[in-house]
DNA sequence: CACCTTGTGTTTTTT
DNA sequence: ACACAAGGTG
C-alpha cells in the first residue's frame, strides 16, 4: 500500500510538484500557474499525509466549490481508500456552518439556525430602512447591505462600524441599519453569508478553547485558491494554523478575480512574512494548453502593473492561434458559434462535452440556449439563476423553512400570504404589535391571536389555514419522513394550482416542473442521509450552500454554457469566450478603476487558460442588452494579443446573404493587410477627409476629431461598421499611403 | 383593507 | 427586460 502510493508520486508529478506534496511539515506556498497540475498536487499531497500515518480526522482542505470538493473526494479515493465522510473538506461557507452547529453555542448560537441568501438578507435589510425611516429610494438597499457585508469581510461589527467608518450622511445610514439588521439576525435565528465566516472568527478569538480544539483537529491545513482569500477567510486560516503551522495554500496571483468579494491577492505574496520560515514552490510548466493560446494569455496578462512578473512554459504542440469571430449582433453571435461547434463535431470527431462557451454576465446565455435548443444540441448552463433562487422553488422552501425554524420571519413574510390569504400589510402589523406586547416570537403571536375569539380580521381564516400547514408539517416531521412533509405543503398549499392560474401555460408548465424535480431531489437526499443531524435541517442548509456549479457533469455529452467566473479550474477542448466588447468585457462598471479593469483582465487570462486546443474569440458589432441596442468596439484585451496569434475567420452563415455582410467581410480581409502594410498614426494626421484602416473594422474615413475631457475622439465612418467615435488612446488606426478601392468606391 | 394596474428605476462576477 | 413600489379600485 505504502509503497505503492511512493511510486505513484514519483511517477507522476515533476519535482517541483513533488516537492509540493510530500513537504510534510511547516509552512508551504505554491504558485501554481494556469494548467500546472494544482489539484493533482493537492489530491496527491492528501494521499500522501494519510499514508504517512496522520489521521483523516486531522486534515483540512479548503476548496472553492463544493464540486472541486467532491472530485477531490473522488480522486483521493483512487490513490487511497479513506472514508470520505471523515475528510473535513469542502468551501470556507461549508466548513464554517459545520463549526458553528456543533460549537456555535459558545456565542449563544442555536443549532437549528437558518442561513439566508442573498436574497433574504437583502429583503431583510430593506425592512430594516423602512422600519428607520430611510427612503429606500434615495438611498440604495443593495448599496447598504454591499456596505455591511464588506464591513463583515473586513472584521467590522456593527458596534466598531461608526468609530471605522469615519461621518457623513450615508455612513450614518448605515451604523443604524447595521446595528437593527443584526438584531433581526438574531430574532430570526438567522446568519446571513458573511456570517458564517465572520462569526467563526468571533467564536475562535472569545473562546480560546475552542479554538484550541479546533487547532488540535486540523494539524494540517490544505488551501486552494488561495489568491481568492479575503481579510475574514484570511484571519480563521491564522488563528487554525497558529498553533501546528502546518498550513499549505496553493493559488495563482494572476488568476484572482474575486476582488469584489474582498479577496486580496497580496494575502499570496505576503504568506513569506507571516511564515517566513515558509517553503515557497513555484509550477511553472503548463500541462493543459498549446503554445499559441498560452502566449496569447500572456500577452494579455502580462498588461497587468500589479502582478509577480512570471511566464509560463509548455512542451505541448504550437497549435493553432486564436480564432477572431466578429459577428452583426448577439443572435447572429450565437448561430456562428453552433454552426462551428458542428462542424467540429462532424470534422475532427468531436463530442458535445469538448466546447464550452464562456461569458462576462449570465444574461448572455439567453442567446446561446435559444440557438443550442432550435439545433437540438445537447447543453447544459451552469449558474445564472440556479435552481434553488427560482421563485417557485423558494417559495416551496420558504414553508420548510418555518416548519424547520418558525423564528424566520424572512420567510413568512414571503409565504404567509402566499397564496392569497388575505392577509395584508395591515394585519401583518397588527400582528407583530401583538408580538411586541406579548413579548414573544412573531409565530407565537399568530397562535395567540386565533385562540382569541374577537380578534375579527378578515385574514383570519387565511391566518388559521397558513398556521396549519406549518403545524401539520412540523408533526409530520417528528414522524420522520421529509419527502411527506414536502408532499404535504405541495398539496395543503395549492402553489400547483397557483402557478397554472398566475402565469400563461408553457411558463406555468416549468415552474410545476421545477417544484416536482425539487420533490424528486428531497427523496434522493432522503435516501442518501446519514443521520448525523436532523434532516430538514441538514437539508436546507445544503440547498441555502449549494451552487449550479456543483451540478455539472463533465462526462455527459452537451455544451457547456457559463461564465468566465464559473469556468475557473476547469479545462475544455475547445473554448469560446463571446462577447468580446467594450462595456461587456471588460465591464463598463470596471472602466473607472485600475484594479477593476486588471481584474478584467486576469478574467480575461483565466478564460484563455481553459482552452486545450481551440480557442475562439467572438463580438458582435450591435448588441442588444438590457432592452436596448448599442453599438459596440471590440474589447481592448483582442488589440493586446500580438498579430501572429490571431487569426481572423470568415464565416458565412444564411443570414449574412440577407444583410450583405458577405461583401463587407471580404473588404474587412483586405483592409487587414493594408492594416499591417500602413504607418502608425499620429493625432496631426486625423483631419477631416483623411482614410484610414482599423486593425477591426479596416478603412475609414475621418469625419471629425474633438477634445473632450482632455481625450482625443475621433469620429469615423467606417465601410464596415458605419459611424463610430473612437477615442485616440485606445484606437488600433494607421494611415494608408494610397486610397483603397473600397473606401473610394463610397461616398 | 387587500388587490390590481401603472409607472419608475436598475441592470457584473459568487459563496 | 425586469422587479418593485406607489396609487387607484372594488
Amino acid at each position: 500500500m505504502s509503497n505503492k502510493v511512493k511510486k505513484t508520486l514519483k511517477d507522476s508529478l515533476n519535482s517541483q510538484q513533488y516537492d509540493a506534496v510530500t513537504t510534510v511539515n511547516g509552512p508551504v506556498a505554491v504558485f501554481a500557474g494556469a494548467g500546472s497540475g494544482k489539484t493533482r498536487v493537492i489530491t496527491y499531497r492528501i494521499a500522501n499525509l494519510l499514508n504517512e500515518g496522520i489521521p483523516i480526522t486531522n486534515i483540512l482542505a479548503v476548496t472553492f466549490t463544493n464540486k472541486a470538493a467532491n472530485e477531490m473526494k473522488e480522486r483521493i479515493q483512487g490513490v487511497v481508500e479513506i472514508d470520505p465522510k471523515k475528510l473535513w473538506i469542502g468551501t470556507f461557507h461549508s466548513i464554517c456552518l459545520r463549526i458553528l452547529r456543533q460549537s456555535g453555542k459558545a456565542i449563544s448560537l442555536r443549532p437549528d439556525f437558518t442561513v439566508f441568501d442573498e436574497e433574504d438578507s437583502l429583503s431583510l435589510i430593506k425592512d430594516c430602512m423602512k422600519e428607520s425611516n430611510i427612503d429606500i429610494k434615495r438611498v440604495n438597499p443593495r448599496t447598504v447591505s454591499k456596505t455591511i457585508s464588506d464591513s463583515k469581510v473586513a472584521l467590522v461589527s456593527s458596534e466598531d462600524y461608526p468609530n471605522v467608518a469615519g461621518t457623513g450622511y450615508f455612513v450614518d445610514i448605515v451604523s443604524s441599519v447595521y446595528a437593527l439588521y443584526e438584531k433581526r439576525l438574531r430574532e430570526n435565528n438567522a446568519l446571513d453569508f458573511d456570517d458564517l465566516i465572520y462569526k467563526t472568527v468571533i467564536l475562535f478569538q472569545n473562546e480560546p478553547s475552542t479554538l484550541d480544539q479546533y487547532q488540535e483537529i486540523f494539524k494540517h491545513i490544505l488551501v486552494d485558491e488561495y489568491q481568492d482569500v479575503n481579510a475574514v477567510q484570511y484571519e480563521l486560516l491564522r488563528l487554525l494554523a497558529n498553533k501546528h503551522r502546518n498550513i499549505f495554500v496553493v493559488g495563482d496571483d494572476d488568476q484572482s478575480i474575486y476582488a469584489f468579494r474582498g479577496a486580496d491577492p497580496t494575502y499570496m505574496l505576503r504568506f513569506r512574512q507571516e511564515y517566513p520560515d515558509a517553503k515557497v514552490i513555484k509550477l511553472e510548466e503548463n500541462y493543459r494548453c498549446s503554445q499559441m493560446i498560452l502566449n496569447a494569455a500572456h500577452c494579455v496578462v502580462q498588461n497587468n502593473e500589479k502582478r509577480e512578473e512570471k511566464k509560463l512554459w509548455t512542451n505541448n504542440e504550437k497549435g493553432t492561434p486564436v480564432k477572431l469571430v466578429v459577428c452583426s449582433n448577439e443572435k447572429d453571435e450565437a448561430q456562428k458559434t453552433i454552426q462551428l461547434i458542428q462542424e467540429r463535431i462532424k470534422t475532427q470527431n468531436r463530442t458535445y462535452n469538448d466546447f464550452v462557451v464562456l461569458y462576462r454576465i449570465n444574461a448572455a446565455s439567453r442567446n446561446f440556449e435559444e440557438a443550442l435548443m432550435a439545433d437540438d444540441i445537447p447543453y447544459q448552463l451552469v449558474g445564472g439563476y440556479r435552481f434553488y433562487q427560482r421563485k417557485e422553488v423558494k417559495d416551496f422552501i420558504a414553508y420548510l423553512r418555518i416548519v424547520n425554524n418558525p423564528d424566520d420571519r424572512v420567510s413568512i413574510n414571503r409565504v404567509i400570504n402566499y397564496p392569497k390569504r388575505n392577509i395584508g400589510a395591515v394585519f401583518i402589523r397588527k400582528i407583530e404589535k401583538m408580538a411586541h406586547e406579548d413579548q414573544c416570537s412573531f409565530y407565537d403571536a399568530c397562535h395567540h391571536l386565533l385562540k382569541k375569539k374577537e380578534a375579527v380580521a378578515r385574514g383570519r381564516k387565511g391566518l388559521q389555514e397558513f398556521i396549519d400547514v406549518v403545524e401539520a408539517g412540523r408533526k409530520l416531521l417528528q414522524k420522520g419522513s421529509l419527502l411527506d412533509v414536502a408532499k404535504l405543503v405541495y398539496e395543503r398549499t395549492n402553489i400547483p394550482t397557483m402557478l397554472e392560474t398566475e402565469y400563461a401555460e408553457d411558463i406555468a408548465k416549468d415552474k410545476v416542473s421545477n417544484l416536482r424535480e425539487l420533490l424528486s431531489a428531497i427523496h434522493d437526499f432522503e435516501q442518501q442521509y446519514d443521520g448525523t443531524e436532523p434532516i430538514l435541517q441538514a437539508f436546507l442548509a445544503q440547498v441555502s450552500l449549494f451552487t449550479d456549479l456543483d451540478n455539472m457533469d463533465p462526462e455527459q455529452s452537451r455544451v457547456t454554457l457559463m461564465t468566465i467566473h464559473s469556468v475557473k479550474g476547469l479545462e475544455f477542448p475547445i473554448v469560446f469566450m463571446a462577447g468580446m466588447e467594450e462595456g461587456l468585457f471588460p465591464h463598463y462598471l470596471s472602466n473607472c478603476k485600475q484594479n477593476a479593469l486588471e481584474e478584467e483582465r486576469r478574467l480575461c487570462y483565466v478564460g484563455f487558460t481553459r482552452a486545450k486546443t481551440e480557442l475562439y474569440l467572438s463580438y458582435a458589432m450591435n448588441r442588444e442588452l438590457y432592452g436596448k441596442t448599442t453599438k459596440s468596439t471590440p474589447s481592448r484585451f483582442l488589440e493586446e494579443i500580438s498579430e501572429d496569434l490571431i487569426e481572423r475567420l470568415k464565416i458565412s452563415t444564411p443570414r449574412d446573404g440577407e444583410t450583405g455582410l458577405k461583401r463587407k467581410v471580404s473588404s474587412v480581409n483586405r483592409s487587414k493587410k493594408d492594416y499591417s502594410k500602413g504607418n502608425p498614426v499620429s493625432l496631426g494626421d486625423l483631419t477631416a477627409g483623411k482614410i484610414v484602416c482599423h486593425k477591426i473594422w479596416g478603412h475609414g474615413i475621418v469625419l471629425d476629431l474633438k477634445e473632450i475631457d482632455s481625450e482625443h475622439i475621433i469620429h469615423i465612418d467606417f465601410d464596415t461598421v458605419g459611424e463610430r467615435m473612437l477615442n485616440f488612446k485606445y484606437a488600433p488606426l494607421r494611415i494608408v499611403e494610397e486610397v483603397p478601392t473600397a473606401a473610394k468606391g463610397k461616398s
